[in-house]
DNA sequence: GCATGAAATTTCAAGCTTGAATAATTTCCG
DNA sequence: CGGAAATTATTCAAGCTTGAAATTTCATGC
């Protein structure tokens, strides 16, 4: 008889499988990081910031009207208490407005000032840049099938994507 | 020529590629942060312990005979200072040993200790189970293009790929 | 020998990250 | 109303990460 590969909830996978999950999974590691490596290091030199406040400023970018600091920790998927901390260097550094909501005196809104906006424009442009200077050169055929089987891996098992998309 | 002005490295995309460049990029970030945060919650409720440390331990496992700091921190693509810190812990845990380089009273040499590598023999067999549980569903011809893409892309621009491999 | 620069590591300040504990406020009900 | 429970955000300790500066030791040339 053949063998039944359940793919469900990996069942007894052949060494072989299993091998080759490993070496996927630390190829991808690999190539993620370094993307991310190359844009860490392009915020730092050319706009002086770091990724996660980069981060942060493309999700209130998107928000103008702004959002709560939960609403922005579950956007981002990052703790609340870290949210704190770099919400406090980006108002220092006066890219970043925190107001009140009105009706709830536990709720913060958190939006980008007029020089935060601008600054990040600036920095959203220069960073589609650099990625396309990587998976720009890959032919349509082959990131649409990048794009599938990702999505595959994410709803594998257990993955909730009820995040936000796109840009 | 239809298009004119280059602009500087790439040439002139047009912006569906761009589109589609940050789209691919978008997601990929997505999913490996979703196996990583699935790596790391399992090291920390299993084995208390961090994706770091693991990755520290993986290194030093495929080195019986030890490594040096220097080796350490390249191989694992990470600062000098960040790899002393991880060893001082490891160090603490009995899980690693520090032993001087003999002819060079700079260098030491670090191994793990047999605590250390029954540990990680552990970790290990479960890591490979929780890897296989997300990728083990994919038909082994998609694995195949994935990897494929993946080189490409580490290989797209300037990546010197001259690290370790597999595991 | 000995100064000078290279190499190996640690130290340091700053920032990121988490999960847990705390504090303030709101909401839900009885 | 009034108290229990949930929500919102901050604080905190511990650890990770970096790049730069400092330290110790080695290797070389003179």
């Amino acid at each position: 008889m053949s063998s039944k590969t359940s793919p469900s909830a990996a069942r007894k996978a052949g060494p072989e499988q299993v091998k080759q999950s490993l070496r996927v999974w630390l190829k991808m590691l690999k190539a993620t990081k370094h993307v991310e490596a190359v844009v860490r290091e392009n915020l730092r030199v050319e706009f002086d910031t770091t990724l996660p406040r980069f981060d942060v400023m493309a999700a209130l970018y998107r928000f103008e009207e702004g959002l709560k600091m939960s609403e922005l920790s579950s956007a981002l998927r990052v703790s609340n208490g870290n949210v704190t901390g770099i919400i406090e260097r980006l108002v220092s550094d006066g890219s970043v407005l925190r107001v009140p909501v009105a009706g709830d005196k536990r709720a913060m809104l958190v939006r980008l000032t007029q020089r935060g906006r601008d600054e990040f424009a600036r920095m959203a442009a220069a960073h589609e840049l650099w990625i396309n200077e990587i998976f720009g050169s890959l032919p349509l055929d082959v990131t649409a099938g990048l794009l599938a089987t990702l999505d595959t891996i994410e709803h594998a098992q257990g993955l909730h994507s009820e995040g936000e998309h796109d840009a």
